[in-house]
DNA sequence: TGACAACTTCTACAACTGTAGTAGAATCCT
DNA sequence: AGGATTCTACTACAGTTGTAGAAGTTGTCA
């Protein structure tokens, strides 16, 4: 399951709190996104269609709530990228994260520390 | 500067080896990838048409090189992603590889020995 | 109960993408 | 030189994406 640019910006305030209205939706999406109401319910339709959002009719209204979860969107994403632009694997992308991407004292105490914890969550 | 799926392809096969001709490029291509051999003659305009590229007509035939740097195209992929699927931010994104993805052992390491290094540079 | 507001469904449409065919120009082989 | 091969330039066309209007339906408030 593949978003579109607009459609993550639909999901991302969905995740942040559900289920919700097109119009609660259209209120928290952020400043510089100006869309017409009708733009959001069609990018809500479309991904209702593609299996990403739920739709509850209730009375006059819908409410929508995320049938792909945040993870599993971000999982799907990091992939297609690792495959396009990070010859399939991993380590590429680590390895360029690293290298390029100049992290900063406290995101490299960050990552040491999410290795340690991942780490023990392993062992048991 | 976005590159869409089949430009990726395209320019990973440019990248591993140029000037190269469109007939070169169809050869390179992954054995998956069959287009006709117009098809990447069709990429490849639209590729120089928006500066990734660039097209050297020696006598009938066009030699194309990048211009586009692989690395650039890393960054700015990466950037969308974690503007888009990770709060534009890396830290997240680190988060999410350490936590989600899983590393191996020598993934780990690597990733250590690659922040040693990192720090080591830095120092100077 | 009637008017206004808020919702919904349908339709639209231009730009971008994936994919390729056609026709004419250049090159090469015998 | 003439046919076969290979290029290039141009055109095409369906599907996807971004963006939204129009018109009909339901809810609400005086």
């Amino acid at each position: 399951m593949k978003l579109t640019d607009a459609e993550w910006q639909i999901m991302n305030v969905l995740w942040e709190r559900y289920p919700a209205t097109a119009r609660g939706i259209a209120e928290r999406l952020p400043k510089e996104v100006e869309w017409a109401y009708t733009t959001i319910k069609t990018l809500l339709a479309r991904l209702v269609e593609k299996g990403a959002v739920k739709e509850n009719k209730k009375g006059n209204t819908s409410l929508y709530e995320p049938l792909l979860s945040k993870q599993n969107a971000r999982r799907n994403a990091l992939k297609s990228l690792v495959n396009q632009a990070f010859d399939g694997a991993f380590g590429p992308l680590m390895h360029f994260l690293v290298e390029d991407q100049k992290l900063t004292e406290s995101q490299k105490k960050e990552l040491l520390k999410a290795i340690e914890r991942q780490n023990k969550k392993e062992k048991t």
